[in-house]
DNA sequence: ATGAAAGCGCTAACAC
DNA sequence: GTGTTAGCGCTTTCAT
């Protein structure tokens, strides 16, 4: 039965209705256009749609058009729940207004440069940008200049300007998880990441909050890992495993991400969160609310906005705000414990 | 500088190269076309490509060839780690083939309805359905019948003849789970689930082990809940505060997602997991082997061969074969305190 | 080795 | 009220 048969275009509909392609259009495309044409030929138009199961061609929709109704999602990774929930956020509202989502992944810079290209090739309307701008702010302002509305969700350093960003202040965000620790009574301190260096803005906030206390960052606590749960497994892994120093008792993760792997190995090797160790992540994920313990992180809600300013540039509703910033807020749960603690071990 | 300049044309690279649309069609296309064409030409049009930033449209190239290089991953959510993993897969795999994939979430049979539909609009050449096709065979049928290639992961019952259909034996693993359970000498089990009804495959096999064993389903330990993390907590609580009857030792969820929210609700009620009661789970997604403790669930690879058939559709490779059956194994963890000693190498 | 022209399926002026 | 026509930007015969 699945023949391969055409699928069927308005001019077949027209031909079995009787009527001309534009009729058809007239009809079909259902706007307040459809009130020009007389009820019998519409009621002709529709008929014929039905039996031949007509579906107007997007493709040639859009051509004409200029104007594809859709929006691709660029993210890292969705294995990050983070990600997933801004894809899922963004379908939500795409849906609202009848507009579909495409979702591409791009988890290097290599791969963002071509994700970007591809999307010059106007297959979207617009672009939420949720992968580091900071090497490609060239290639987005050559898409927007295409007329493809763009956001970026957070971004590092240098954005390209007259993008609207949606950002919040990773750097105060750092030292708030890492004053939290600090005001628990944590004096040796972990600190788990992908990113292999230290003048990342999470980190700097670290460190500044570490300094406010007259502690120092250590070497032996600070590990690397891939940014899945695996990775912040075997940052967690190295950070217990080194022999140098102290172990921390208290473990600051670039993301719940790797905050759950941290968790997990944490358990593994019989140490005990909260009490042995504490750990606080960064996004406030909803899984972290379901973890065992639940996980102390910090939150902040870009994705919502990130979408609705999004479509506002897409309905030219022009916004020349460029600039949005999202508070940040601690979200306490068990990961941390929340009495102040004085582990033995830490006392002078 | 990102003025509204309308995207390049080929035919504006042509003019620029001082040469034909058809010429820089051919050059540009890369294919083998382009050795007809003299070098210098060639560096002309590549030259001239550069300096406008041509991007070839999209639509235009996908109406003409009547193929889009694109697929869409039909699902009922992306908060379910399962469904993020199937587009991560197909994210993979499209790539490689120079594939773009298309995220779209219908999380009810009208939304499924609405999204076949506009899939049927032509946009793209295969998809990938992980939704319940139930009670949309029909849609299927005309959508396969356009030409769109189509792939279904697993199905309930009645499932449109010709398409191929990846599946596991749910029933198996219903039984195999609860089997798990019953060896491990537990007798009260608990079932959660997001569907309100005693006839689904997954409760069947449940069921049948219970009997086997001589056991009976218990009214008591039945509980619904919705298909999220949440919606585990709520049916386990549910579970707990029933009177009627002693509490169960061990709960069967329903998948993973409702399996994580089960094992926080235990925690936050002091019950610990697998002493007091031991918890099973179904799909074994990866963050299954990172929650405290880790799930034991009934794991299967759908996913990769899901995929690779539906590019074997696509690429007219024609497969004649239409049911695929893969088989499941159950991924012994933390979560049921099996006597078994597990190597640490399985517990991930 | 290169170009002219037709057409993918649709919509929107612009007739009538 | 309804139809004719001209493209949207691309690829591809078919000439030259």
């Amino acid at each position: 039965m699945s023949e391969k048969s055409r699928a069927p275009t308005s001019l077949d509909v027209a031909r079995l209705a009787g009527a001309s392609q534009t009729t058809v259009s007239l009809v079909l495309r259902g706007r307040g256009d459809a009130s020009r044409v007389s009820k019998p030929t519409q009621e002709r138009v529709f008929e014929a749609a039905r039996t031949l199961n007509y579906v107007p061609n997007r493709l040639a929709r859009s051509l004409r058009n200029q104007a594809t109704q859709a929006i691709t999602v660029v993210v890292p990774s969705l294995q990050n729940p983070f990600f997933a929930e801004v894809v899922s956020q963004a379908q939500a509202e795409a849906d609202e207004r009848g507009f579909s989502v495409n979702v591409m992944v791009a988890n290097s810079p290599a791969k963002v440069r071509q994700v970007l290209s591809y999307l010059a090739g106007g297959s979207v309307d617009g672009v939420l940008l949720g992968v580091d701008p900071d090497s490609v702010s060239d290639q987005i302002e050559v898409l927007a200049g295409r007329g493809v509305s763009c956001v970026i969700i957070q971004a590092g350093g240098h954005l390209p300007s007259n993008i609207p960003n949606i950002s919040i202040d990773v750097e105060g965000g750092g030292f708030m998880a890492t004053q939290h620790l600090i005001s628990l009574g944590h004096r040796r301190i972990g600190y788990i990441t992908e990113l292999d260096n230290k003048t990342h803005k999470k980190y700097l906030g670290f460190r500044r909050a570490l300094n406010g206390a007259g502690l120092e960052a250590c070497e032996a606590w600070f590990a690397v890992g891939r940014n899945t749960m695996s990775g912040g497994a075997e940052a967690t892994q190295l950070l217990l495993s080194q022999s140098g120093a102290e172990r921390p008792t208290a473990i600051f993760a670039y993301n719940d991400l790797m905050a759950i792997g941290a968790l997990r190995v944490l358990r593994q090797n019989g140490i005990r969160v909260p009490e042995d160790v504490a750990v606080v992540g960064f996004d406030g994920t909803t899984i972290g609310a379901f973890t065992n313990p639940s996980l102390t992180t910090i939150s902040h809600e870009r994705n919502a906005l990130a979408v609705e300013v999004l479509f506002g540039l897409i309905m030219k509703r022009d916004l020349s705000q460029t600039r949005y910033d999202v508070p940040i807020s601690l979200t306490i749960r068990e990961s941390c414990g929340s009495s102040i603690k004085m582990p033995k071990s830490a006392q002078h």
